[in-house]
RNA sequence: GCCCAGAUGGCGGAAUUGGUAGACGCGCUGGUCUCAAACACCAGUGGGAGCGAUCCCGUGCCGGUUCGACCCCGGCUCUGGGUACCA
């Protein structure tokens, strides 16, 4: 710009610019929000992460930019947005390195934390800092433990479909006894008359009632390492061993809390069909709660008192049934199995004893065992023999099946390894290409039965057990109850203590919360119980003794949504005036490892304390999205073996090498810095290179993101060097929100360029002005950014943030081309990119002459008639390929486009002398020539 | 194993409803500026054939539907997420 030569331009200093406006933003408040306002709400959320040792990477604030993008957005559109950021603090990472290191995880945590705050603020997100909640803060978990005792005193009335307080419970008892109770997620409540009911000691009514309880206790099985002395998680444990130390790992059944989600499970269900949700994420949720119709059946086993319960989808195929199969779990294995089978079913008890359901399941080999022990079938009288296997699991169903080889591909395996017979039940013939869950074909060999469709032979079959009271039809979910115990330190002390008689009571909410006791060690107690148990002084209280497991990660995160709309409230976990105004989220945003634990969890509580009249929605989370994971992209070296000396990647093929991983940072466009790789560690000092192109080419592949393969990103770093702005637009700028993608650093150069290219755009002087024109814009100015501003709105929409800032590069090309420095246009990309890059747009506004800042003005809206084209060139395809481009007016009609392509030089070579069978016209598209 | 995704140039990706495949950017190549380099700017860049106009091939693999398929259907392969005590 030679006018500008005189005057002296303003440098693009990052940090400086930065730093002004985080310390404006603070200043004036500018991202507080206000709990009463005449604006419409607007809840923006992320998914708050754990605060883990290793700090933020790169990965982390992929979501969090983008709903920091729109968050802002809304806020220009006129809406009073939330959009808070916390930490689920609690967790097993800071445990484990309690352990190992002796510091207090409430030590070590608050410094993450304190890490991960430093790190966000670097990020330039409006959060507002007042509202920030974490799940260890006793403040806050007094409401977790709060909402637990409501669970505790809570029970689910099938009668009116929700969750109710215990005492409507009692009430009917006393009342009519256990007569029309209906109590959701229970099996088999006892049948008792009121006056049975009164005359129960105290601890048959506490058995009772503890099996109708929302929180409640159970035996569930679990993953025991008798030398950690410690329950293991799955992912603790690999081949029946401790991932930790190697230990053997066996299954075993202890006493322990768990949510009653199944009685929420229709609910869950059906509920989902009104999210704004992926149908991906819905689908994942429908197949985890796992509705399937089909019957219990009881089946006597041959000379003995005993029955069992079995679950099968398929009650029609029963005549086909030709062994059973219980769980290794199931109770009646050791009742049943003979003395001639007992070794052998020992030996397969270890064999499955030392796996986890997920290993049993992955099993392709086929094993199981027989107990010596048969089951009469109710129609036939036949025995059946009782088998077990792996394959049949003690959580799901009954834990017990009854096989049917010639109609189920797993009883068909088991069938053909062991001998078993297979009696074929079903014709399929009529339904070609029919498979078994299509429950379809006629019956044969079924007795009474034959003949019948599939359909009806469910019915007939049904209705024939129930008559005869050994069976009904029932709907079965896959879901389970939720465990909620941990036998762990750091997590929210249970608010329960045991009485005399070992019934356990709640604590007075007014004791709330109940603080987690300075321990001397957080090591296992060994005894499987939490390390708790050792701190006798808080065990013992007068009123007996304390509940020593602490709760499990979900239990915070399954409700601090709402603790950020009234974070500081002592008398409630939200006020209820604030709850109704900012009412549940509108937009969520996290990965899609939590499709199933925490947002089922989350949906359960919401629909417990909306039953409870606590919220006034019955779903917290409208829309959700899932952003993708950041990999890591590892970068490799190659050294010669038994040397100090590296080849070139393209070269390794001439030596034996052995692959390094090197620092990503000393890497760019996969060149090597020799000299910081030499520096890296002292025994590379002597390295030498075999370059080639005079260059030391690195290796590279996709891995995930771990300080032990050198390819962690820390985005302080980008910062650093490039400024919040371009790290935010570079983010958004790789793909898809919702893809999985790799990260590379190298590519931020073009949005450095492109933020490099803004800036001279706005010419801004020494004195903050821009030296821009005050003449109204030309017809091209408008069109270029109204198309923009037309894109860039739908795109925000629909979260297509990727194709925001290529919108905002193709603008400013345009611009630069068209020599515009026009100073309506650059208001308007001002603001459109005031969300993206919220430091330099601040510059930019500034700049303009405008007050303010740029996060509290408004969002512009585009003029169609800037953006209207008069002509369109259309491709001319001749039987699908694309032979001529012609330019046509838009409104033109079918009949006068034919006479004009059809006449056009280019089309006449091609359709010259051949019969023309098809003109396909589609207005605004394509035309296609069929000949 | 089961459930849910994804696969497009050397690389990240675009193509919103079945209608011009490769927008935008990185990288690379050539050029301008410079003593030189960096920066910046200009031009080119899916593969192949041809001086050229132009033509052929091309969206993980195999097959199908359609005037027309990255997009829909059937069957695979590979990668990622979840699989109930990682968060």
């Amino acid at each position: 710009m030679k006018a500008n030569d005189t005057l002296t331009m303003k440098a693009y200093d990052i940090q400086a610019m930065q730093q002004k406006w985080k310390q404006y933003w603070v200043e004036h408040d500018i991202y507080h929000v206000p709990n009463d306002s005449d604006k419409p709400k607007y809840y923006v959320l992320d998914m708050f992460p754990y605060p883990s040792g290793a700090g933020l990477h790169v990965g982390h604030p992929l979501g969090y930019i983008a709903s920091d993008i729109f968050a802002r957005y809304k806020q220009l559109k006129g809406f009073n947005v939330l959009h808070p950021m916390g930490f689920d603090a609690f967790g097993l990472p800071a445990e484990q390195y309690a352990i190992e290191t002796g510091q207090h995880p409430e030590t070590t945590t608050n410094n993450n934390i304190a890490t991960f705050k430093k790190q966000l603020d670097n990020l330039g997100f409006n959060y507002d800092w007042k509202r920030q909640v974490s799940t260890c803060d006793p403040k806050y978990y007094k409401w977790t433990q709060w909402i637990f005792l409501q669970l505790f005193k809570s029970w689910y009335n099938i009668a009116n479909n929700k969750a109710e307080p215990l005492e409507t419970l009692i009430e009917k008892f006393e009342a009519n006894g256990s007569t029309g109770v209906q109590a959701g997620g229970v099996d088999e409540l006892p049948t008792f008359s009121a006056e049975e009911w009164q005359q129960k000691s105290a601890q048959e009514q506490a058995d009772i009632l503890m099996s109708c309880r929302l929180a409640f206790q159970s035996y569930a099985t679990v993953n025991w390492c008798p030398a950690l002395g410690t329950v293991l998680a799955n992912d603790e444990v690999k081949d029946g061993f401790s991932e930790r130390g190697g230990h053997p790992v066996e299954r075993k059944k202890m006493r322990q809390w768990a949510l009653r989600v199944t009685a929420f499970a229709e609910r869950l269900l059906n509920d989902l069909d009104d999210l704004a949700w992926s149908d991906a994420m819905k689908e994942m949720q429908r197949n985890w709660i796992g509705r399937s119709e089909g019957a219990s059946i009881f089946f006597q086993i041959a000379d003995s008192e005993e029955t069992f319960e079995i679950f099968t989808t398929r009650p029609d195929t029963i005549f086909g049934v030709s062994f059973m199969v219980l769980a290794p779990e199931h109770d009646l294995v050791k009742k049943i199995t003979t003395t001639e089978q007992k070794e052998e079913i020992d030996a397969y008890l270890a064999y499955a004893g030392a796996k986890t359901d997920r290993e049993r399941q992955q099993e392709k080999k086929v094993t199981g065992a027989f107990t010596g022990a048969y089951a009469i079938h109710p129609f036939t009288q036949e025995k059946v023999p009782i088998w077990i296997s792996e394959y049949v699991l003690i959580g799901y169903g009954t834990g017990a099946i009854m096989a049917v080889p010639s109609d189920d591909e797993r009883d068909e395996a088991f069938a053909t390894k062991f001998n078993l017979p297979i009696i074929d039940i079903i014709d399929k013939s009529k339904y070609p290409g029919a498979t078994q869950k299509d429950k379809l074909g006629i019956m044969i060999n079924s007795d009474f039965v034959d003949g019948m469709e599939v359909p009806d032979a469910i019915k007939a079959v049904n209705q024939r057990l129930e008559e005869m009271g050994i069976g009904k039809g029932k709907v079965n979910f896959k879901i389970r109850d939720a465990l909620y115990s941990r036998q762990r330190y750091w997590g929210e002390p249970f608010p329960i203590v045991y009485d005399e008689n070992g019934t356990p009571q709640a604590i007075s909410e007014s004791e709330l919360p109940l603080t987690l006791p300075p321990v001397e060690s957080f090591k296992p107690s060994g005894t499987g119980e939490a390390p708790l148990a050792r701190v006798t002084d808080w065990v013992n209280t007068a009123e007996g003794k304390r509940e020593t497991d602490t709760m499990p990660g979900f239990a915070g995160s399954s409700w601090y949504f709402l603790r950020y709309m009234d974070p500081d409230n002592e008398d409630n976990f939200v006020d209820p005036k604030v709850e109704q105004y900012w009412q549940n989220v509108d937009l969520y945003i996290g990965g899609t490892e939590h499709a199933v634990g925490h947002l089922i969890y989350s949906r359960m509580w919401h629909k417990f304390l909306y039953d409870r009249g606590w919220v006034s929605t019955n779903e917290p989370f409208k829309r959700l999205v899932n952003q993708g994971m950041i990999q890591g992209r590892s970068s490799f070296a190659y050294r010669i073996k038994n040397t100090n000396q590296f080849v070139s990647y393209n070269l390794r093929k001439d030596y034996e090498v052995s692959r390094l991983h090197v620092p990503v940072s000393m890497v760019k466009n996969d060149v090597l810095d020799t000299e910081a790789f030499k520096q890296f560690r002292a025994d590379y000092a002597d390295a030498t290179f075999i370059l080639e192109d005079g260059k030391y080419v690195c290796g590279a592949e996709i891995e995930k993101m771990s300080k032990s393969k050198y390819n962690v990103v820390n985005p302080d770093d980008i910062v650093a060097k490039y400024g919040t702005d371009c790290l935010r637009l570079f983010e958004m700028f790789l793909g898809p929100l919702e893809h999985g993608k790799p990260w590379n650093t190298d590519g931020i150069e073009g949005v450095s360029r492109f933020l490099k290219k803004c800036w001279n755009l706005f010419s801004i002087d020494e004195s903050d002005k821009a030296q821009v024109s005050d003449a109204a814009p030309s017809a091209k100015e408008l069109k270029a950014i109204h198309k923009t501003i037309k894109k860039v709105s739908e795109d925000i929409e629909r979260l297509s943030f990727n194709t925001c800032v290529s919108a905002f590069m193709e603008c400013v090309n345009e611009l630069n081309s068209l020599k515009s420095k026009n100073k309506t246009v650059l208001r308007d990309l001002t603001l459109l990119m005031a969300p993206f890059a919220p430091f330099i747009t601040e510059e930019f506004w500034q700049s303009l002459g405008e007050s303010g800042s740029v996060h509290l003005a408004s969002f512009p809206t585009y003029n169609p008639e800037y953006i209207k084209e008069s002509t369109k060139t259309y491709p001319v395809q001749i039987n699908g390929k694309v032979r001529a481009k012609i330019e046509l007016p838009v409104d033109l009609k079918r009949e006068d486009a034919e006479a004009i392509i059809l006449a056009h030089q280019k089309v006449v070579k091609w359709v010259e002398g051949k019969n023309i069978r098809k003109f396909i016209f589609v207005p605004g598209k394509i035309i296609n020539i069929v000949v």
